[in-house]
DNA sequence: ATGTCAATAAATATCGATATTTTGGAGAAA
DNA sequence: TTTCTCCAAAATATCGATATTTATTGACAT
């Protein structure tokens, strides 16, 4: 049987619709932090045999959204106030990194990617919140597409998720402050695009610290 | 039927005997780099079935050891001169930062590990290569283990076995080279035991850049 | 020669059933 | 009560068979 999902389009394969499925699950919190990921249970929400929903889960493993102990299954990846600063301090000390490589590499290419990618994100401001989910990210990546190194790309996207985990676990228990974000990233688009390094990236690390800052507080005991 | 291995030790279970086989057949080179992995061919090797060899087989992708593209299967990292640099390059990074932060926040019980790991690591120079491969990691890893930040020794973790991998891929067309290896982890141990932090990660880095110098020259084609 | 397309072969992905291991708890011993 | 042991119940791990997808081959038309 071909499955067919919500958009009509054919799923490429069980265990990436798993995959995909159970990643959005845990970023959003439906999936609580520390929880027992039963495959039974799963396999019900997903409705898909066992090998999928393992496979995905061992996938998921690669991102530290699930965590996997042998014989004894696998359970959604803990938080804590400690996990989040860590992520936000590594994150800070790689995209700063990431960002200074993209811009002493730049090119025009790579300048009208960003400015593409910042005036879709500023298209969907307001509007759904998941395609701004989903533009901002693609927007901040684009910051660090260009620094000539994959492996500190796919960190760099590896804490920003598991940072916009955060960001949703707190947004559940706290109204999300109002910030002009936007002149923020209007900021950091303006710097990168002048090529100043040093301002584009303490701009951008200001832009993660205010929000880091606001989490950590909602985040305490 | 239980399992019995080799040491007549239980494993624990099937799938991670077959993660563990695997990702040392990957970075001893008994599988090249970009070999296509078909899952009948290693149920063969492994002789299991052919779901903890999938499954390993995903685990492998977190070590950025396997690649998984969907609906064809798997293949073995694939190893360039470029990819090499781009991971000592990283690796560097990152490790100064792990030390400086190891070092910064040293206490009597780290230095311990530290002089114990050291120790151990020249008890088995010269004999087994296994032996000391195993104790050359733990050295390099109690080094970092102190930086309070376990997300970065993961990363630094990984880097350093994709490292052994082009070493080990390296080793197989070139005679090793006998630099005073010894002399420089008792460098690195003694500065890191002083505190001087910026001796000791300037020790450190010149003791894998002077490696990576050598490597990068039998990558040449 | 060259490119297309269908038929076939090979490999991957998935399922359902079963074996193995862990967990939780009732009762026995201290 | 506390601790231990042993036995179901639950969950994980694994197998073997099958469905689905991708890769290959070769006939045929250009």
């Amino acid at each position: 049987m071909n499955l067919i999902d919500e958009t009509g389009a054919k799923e490429s394969s069980a265990t990436r619709g798993a995959y995909l499925t159970l990643r959005d699950m845990i970023l959003t919190g439906a999936l609580p932090a520390g929880q027992k990921l039963k495959i039974e249970q799963l396999r019900g929400i997903l409705n898909t045999g066992a090998s999928p929903v393992r496979e995905a889960l061992s996938l998921l493993t690669s991102d530290m959204l699930v965590e996997r102990i042998d014989q004894r299954g696998f359970r959604a990846a803990p938080a804590s106030k400690t996990n989040f600063e860590e992520i936000l301090a590594l994150r800070c000390t790689l995209e700063d990194l990431a960002l200074r490589q993209s811009i002493s590499a730049a090119t025009s290419e790579w300048e009208e990617h960003l400015v593409l990618s910042h005036h879709r994100m500023k298209k969907v401001t307001g509007q759904d919140s998941a395609a701004f989910e989903e533009a901002h990210r693609a927007f901040h990546m684009t910051l660090l597409a260009n620094s000539g190194s994959p492996m500190l790309e796919r960190f760099c996207a590896q804490l920003y998720d598991l940072n916009i985990r955060y960001r949703n676990l707190a947004a559940n228990s706290v109204t999300y402050q109002r910030r002009d974000i936007t002149a923020e990233h209007d900021d950091i688009l303006e710097a990168t695009v002048q090529r100043d390094t040093d301002l584009a990236c303490s701009s951008l690390l200001n832009h993660y610290r205010l929000t880091g800052e606001y989490l950590s507080r909602s985040l305490d005991t």
